[in-house]
DNA sequence: ATGCATTTGTTCGTATGTATG
DNA sequence: GCATACATACGAACAAATGCA
């Protein structure tokens, strides 16, 4: 069953959005990659795959152990 | 065809059974996280995930800073 | 009591292998 | 063959409890 728009691309828009809207501000904290697993019910390679969209869209940073910010404007 | 067992099963399995045969005791604490580790050759998140099946399955609980312990049958 | 190093469990992002359409 | 998605596994940073100087 060929879905329109893949599972990676809805988060990541989703994400998109919510940082477009101020939900989250300049170096805050987006959600975990396990919180977004569990709230979505994906695989963590397909949130992996949708943070890593956002990150090449220089929309967010991420740090290992730490976790994934919004980039603030530069 | 991914048939083997993963890793992080084995050594939920094994530990499953060691309580089974009465190694451990109720409250007793299992060998550390990072006992398992150097033993198992294995990273610290997949140990982690292997005891996160024991305590799914109601096997053992943890305690952060102490330590993880055999479960006393309610 | 205070401070600090150590030990323990927890959570973070990341990489690899595999299956399916 | 390629894009999508899944499970597994990894290394690093974090946080709570403990003991000792």
């Amino acid at each position: 069953m060929r879905s329109q728009v893949p599972s990676y691309r809805q988060l990541a828009d989703r994400i998109a959005e919510a940082i477009a809207a101020g939900e989250y501000g300049p170096d805050d904290p987006i959600p975990s990659l396990r919180t977004l697993q569990q709230e979505t019910g994906l695989a963590m390679a397909t949130v992996q795959h949708a943070i890593s969209v956002l990150r090449t869209e220089g929309l967010v940073y991420s740090v290992s152990g730490r976790g994934t910010f919004v980039r603030p404007p530069g």
